[in-house]
DNA sequence: GTTAGCATGTAAGGAGTTACATGATTTT
DNA sequence: AAAATCATGTAACTCCTTACATGCTAAC
């Protein structure tokens, strides 16, 4: 079990994509990318390894495709599944609320699979989120308001629009958060994550 | 000449602080800090060989503390002051417009150093990240109005966000650029920048 | 039939981190 | 005199990228 794995971020969000079907890699690929953002893509050199230490830990399984394979004698493509200690390292992964999960691509990583997530660690998380940007919101604020250590003009700018992209979203989460809490309070107690097959 | 040096951020901003006043590498540290934002701090096993190499490259020089140094026997901090190559490389390096500049990380570095930047340089540095996030917000638009391939509605929310910070930094980029096409219509035909010592 | 895109990989190396190690100086 | 913080470094390791290499399959 679990020989030292990859990276959480690549792992996490494979494991998570192969939930809804098997794929292979260069799909996967492709999947990863919508879900990580065009301008943080991984590439096959990163991806490739990855999986074979996924497949090594045994959370997934290489499938080559049943019919067309041995007939041609051409190399198939290759179809990676979730083991069942795959889906179970998923849910232990997606049930964590620490905060290494509040930094700018974990968070998105993570809030991209939400909807596998339990409902009172999606708002830890979000929770979390928020204190971390409220944090930077008032250390841009000071570093802004201190006239000694005069800054360059250019450098004040980019505090000032990063300081209004950090407020707008504090409020952003504000809304999701209210939108959870209204969720937990409206909806009966489940305690089980949509996942079950 | 130039041994193969660091990072390319790294370089550029040591460099660009070290305009400012000699500093040694603790304080370096906090500066660049403030620059890159505090979520991207670079680290002392990062920093310390990095200053090693620029120095290597002959662009800084090491100076131990006149005074205090040898007559005590402890060891003295070290500061580094830029050569005239240091500067020369620099404002090479600050002359480059091109696609590296885009991303979010290098915009910002080169943002921060813009009014040791040519202006006309500026401007297309400015250019250049506006239609590159411009592509982004095209892509994601398309992305979220394609109806086929279902997304998770999280993962929905997430891009709904990411378009609007996006056309946000359009906006914001497109005032800036006016403001420079303005200050180029209306002020005398500079073409040096303002660094001289 | 050739170009474009699908599909899978490896080797080398870049850029940085963490953990460790040490010592000086300032503050409480 | 202890604690905090200033100050400098090294070794090992992680994660990722680029460049390379190969071959299949669909479209023009």
């Amino acid at each position: 079990m679990a020989r030292r794995s990859t990276n959480g971020m690549l792992e996490f969000a494979v494991l998570g994509l192969l939930h809804e079907a098997p794929m292979h890699g260069y799909e996967l690929r492709k999947r990863l990318t919508a879900v990580l953002g065009p301008f943080r893509a991984i590439s096959y050199g990163s991806l490739y390894p990855g999986l074979k230490e996924l497949v090594a830990a045994g959370w997934i399984e290489e499938a080559t495709d049943p019919a067309a394979t041995a007939l041609t004698g051409k190399r198939a493509r290759i179809s990676y599944n979730l083991t069942a200690e795959g889906k179970e390292h998923f849910a232990s992964l997606a049930g964590e609320a620490g905060p290494t999960n509040w930094d700018d691509e974990p968070f998105g990583v993570r809030f991209a699979f939400f909807s596998r997530t339990r409902e009172d660690v999606r708002l830890r998380i979000l929770q979390g989120r928020r204190s971390r940007l409220e944090e930077r919101v008032s250390a841009l604020h000071d570093s802004m308001t201190r006239t000694r250590e005069r800054l360059d003009d250019y450098t004040l700018e980019l505090q000032r629009h990063g300081l209004e992209r950090a407020e707008r979203e504090v409020r952003w989460l504000g809304e999701l958060i209210a939108t959870e809490e209204h969720r937990q309070r409206t909806s009966p107690p489940d305690p089980r994550p949509a996942a079950s097959h």
